[in-house]
DNA sequence: TTTATTAAGATTGAATACAAAATACACGCA
DNA sequence: TGCGTGTATTTTGTATTCAATCTTAATAAA
């Protein structure tokens, strides 16, 4: 009895949040494309909720850099231009390096075989033909990596510069040419771990996240 | 008569964020105190506006990291711990040290000049009593370093770091024996830059930095 | 006295209602 | 045809209302 409605309260969640989690998705996967309009009575009635529950998320997705509101006009899905996107490479770059250099010096073990684990199932990921899982194991490389850093902070911040490439990165993994190198780059991550070799790894990181940069610009040039 | 209506345009701005700066403010300033319960009703009436808009200031604040909620229990602001503290401004080193790069990269002519009086006006404050404006000028003087580094997305994560620390830096400031080392630190960045001297700029603001940490400390185990 | 119990009040969550502004469109005019 | 102008419609901003949940406090039982 009482544990149905721990359960019950488990899975609550208020009706902004499964909105925000919604349109996050979304935007994301490119459903909602960038420039588009998020019209508030047009998603309530999608989604099947007042417009209340949907303004609260709209909010949410601002602050996340998911979405840009101008007064009285509305809402409508972030776009960014290279230069944005030249500003959050560099950031995460920095960001990056930080991790690593947190993250030597605090993986433990228990991480560690995560993390080779994590390749392994990258690897098989790209054996297929599903990008989708591709990009999820690949991101659940890195999350590896930036928990053992051990530092929350960093990691949201992290976490949103991502979310931010996230839409265009999606085109640079569907070109299978890339997937060896991709490969190569995680090899020598966990070498690097192995060694503690803070330089290497920074080095490593710093390429890794640079070869994504070119591919991301043409996906956002074609966007018009 | 235009002229007018434009006027009008320009200082209108949804309840939202004129709640959610209000509120952002008070935090800052240490008005509300962390921990303390964000009651809907009890600021809408204390404002003077409905529940919507103080709720969708909710929502932002909480992305900010200045505010905190538990559903069905309502929103608090946002307390730090000591880790938190510690995150943060190892995120904030890393940022500090892009930013430096990046500004000694792009910082023009004028933005020196500006950076030279912003120094000034911090040396001005120093010798009055006013701690609201000694922080005031200190927090101007490292804006103009952190938009000489042309770098948007960097400014507003740094921005949104250095608040949260804001509420807790108050107490440091307030103690006049450590004038004369800021002054010290500030010029040793000013010469940095004229040297284009990027090592030394990291390793200055890195001390700067640092030389903040324990003292926030000692507010942050003060608060119960 | 302390601990359950439960009812009243307070508070949040969400929907609805109303006001103000922006947009779209049809009409008239040059 | 092209361009304003004004009206109708859509959309956002804010307030209000209703429902669900949480908190508090008073009461009763051990």
């Amino acid at each position: 009895m009482t544990e149905n409605l721990t359960l019950q309260m488990d899975d609550y969640l208020p009706l902004r949040d499964v909105v925000f989690n919604t349109l996050r998705e979304a935007i994301l996967k490119g459903e909602l494309k960038p420039g588009e309009r998020l019209m508030e009575m047009h998603l309530a009635t999608k989604l099947g909720v007042s417009r209340t529950p949907i303004r609260e998320a709209i909010r949410m997705l601002e602050q996340e850099g998911l979405a840009v509101t101008i007064p009285r006009k509305g809402a409508q899905v972030a776009k960014m231009t290279e230069k944005d996107l030249q500003d959050v490479l560099e950031v995460r770059d920095a960001l990056d390096a930080l991790a690593v250099v947190c993250a030597c010096e605090r993986m433990t073990d228990a991480q560690f075989v995560e993390l080779k684990e994590a390749m392994k199932a990258f690897e098989n990921a790209t054996h297929t033909d599903d990008v989708r899982k591709i990009v999820e194991t690949d991101e659940a490389f890195h999350d590896v990596i930036y928990a053992a850093a051990a530092n929350p902070k960093l990691e949201n911040i992290i976490n949103s510069a991502r979310e931010q490439m996230y839409r265009y990165r999606y085109e640079y993994v569907k070109n299978p040419s890339v997937y060896a190198q991709l490969i190569a780059e995680h090899r020598a991550i966990i070498e690097g771990f192995n060694r503690r070799d803070v330089e290497y790894l920074k080095s490593i990181m710093h390429t890794h996240l640079s070869n994504q940069i070119n591919a991301v610009r043409v996906v956002i040039r074609e966007q018009v």
